[in-house]
DNA sequence: CCAAAAGTGTTTATTTTACACCCATGA
DNA sequence: TCATGGGTGTAAAATAAACACTTTTGG
């Protein structure tokens, strides 16, 4: 009962949640899937982990192979593992969270996999449980980026404030005060300001910031208040 | 190369790190392990996923056999991949978190596997890559107890502030103003307070509180800030 | 009575919020 | 010049921190 040859063994796979800012608002990169069962039908980008690799080894390989992108940032999300949730044969699945600066990766993207970017409130139906596991990230990215400074990773290197409020904005459904969010944002000490300006927005224009790589990392995880009232995020 | 057909299939195991509170310290549940390889070392609380459950029921019957206990508190923390974890054959782990008043539940645990409760910070060594899934899931406690009111599923029904306070004070290493904390706590409103007192720590006694269901499971997710100057608290 | 822990009060500092105001500039 | 978004100032409110003080009671 206990001993190793006895066991069942399974299928392993990754699936990857990739985010990309666009400018606008937030969205997720599927493809379309290219073998059967259920061909055709929109995906997350995944695949299966193999003999001599880690689950986080697999899920960069899988994305380079379909993107062509080493991803910037990647954390594990969550495993899946429901009996029935691939129709083929039972399947447990090591879920990731990516964030990608899009306008930069865009023309990098291989067509190969008929990748597409859909607005995170207006996504189609994916197969297996993969509508849940982006739900899941949702709320994580959520979560997470009330604390930590996490949506830089969708910002080009150089961004301005009202670029990154109005991301802060996209990802909470909401609107902040804009002096408020100013302060709070340069106090945290995260930013370094540029000498040029971005005038394509505002005809006074406003300055680029990019971030302090020092700062940055070494204050990532400690916690911060990124977002007005907190105390109404619903956490998980 | 993507077909199921020819995928690599493995052992997937779940292990749990059970936190208990004595009302003294913090401490791990761990067993003497009763099968090769790595017979009589320490070892958390694990075993194999079988065909028909997801991860999560195996991590509950596991705990159910080896301990007789249905974990009241119980999350899945994060899965272990590395191609060399397990000396035997590979195994991809799924880790999981529970949390359990030790005062309650030490007389109906079974003796059969040879159970030991180790102070947080005196652990032995471990099998595997055990103390560092405990190591991740000590961070994970840290991280969490700053933001919701996690650490009540340590106590039993019935207890006192400075009781609570004091386990905060063993999980944060730190001692806390006992004004300020009780304050704090009291006002998430999430304590009910009964009409007994616990004499045995004071002569005045301390009055016993109980958790507010309601509030607790409405309130649970959001964020608070239960442990002064959380800024410092380096998440993850 | 008094030491010791429980619990309350109070003052100060810090952070958050709301919102008024000034600035720069292209059309 | 003036509408528009960028950016600063400021006062009020809420929160957090430090610490003094009062309460209770077993020995």
């Amino acid at each position: 009962m206990r001993h190793y040859s006895r066991q069942s063994r399974f299928l392993l796979a990754v699936d990857c949640i990739i985010f990309g800012y666009d400018g606008q608002e937030l969205k997720l990169l599927v493809i379309q899937r290219g073998f059967q069962p259920w061909k055709g039908e929109w995906s997350l980008i995944g695949g299966f982990v193999q003999q001599e690799e880690t689950s986080e080894e697999a899920a960069r390989r899988v994305l380079k192979n379909l993107t062509g992108i080493d991803m910037p940032y990647m954390e594990q999300l969550h495993t899946f593992s429901r009996t029935d949730r691939d129709s083929e044969e039972r399947t447990v699945s090591i879920a990731y969270f990516a964030l990608l600066d899009l306008q930069k990766y865009k023309q990098q993207l291989s067509e190969d996999f008929h990748p597409a970017w859909f607005p995170i409130n207006h996504l189609p139906h994916l197969i297996f449980d993969h509508n849940e596991m982006v739900e899941l990230a949702k709320e994580k990215l959520r979560y997470k980026a009330a604390l930590h400074p996490l949506l830089f990773e969708l910002l080009p290197a150089k961004f301005t404030i009202p670029q990154l409020q109005h991301l802060y904005e996209s990802v909470y459904n909401a609107k902040f005060d804009k002096g408020n969010f100013n302060r709070k944002i340069l106090s945290t000490d995260l930013l370094t300001r540029l000498p040029d300006k971005d005038k394509l927005n505002s005809k006074k224009g406003a300055f680029y910031y990019k971030v302090n790589a020092k700062t940055y990392k070494a204050n990532f995880h400690s916690f911060m208040n990124l977002v007005p009232d907190p105390g109404k995020i619903t956490g998980k």
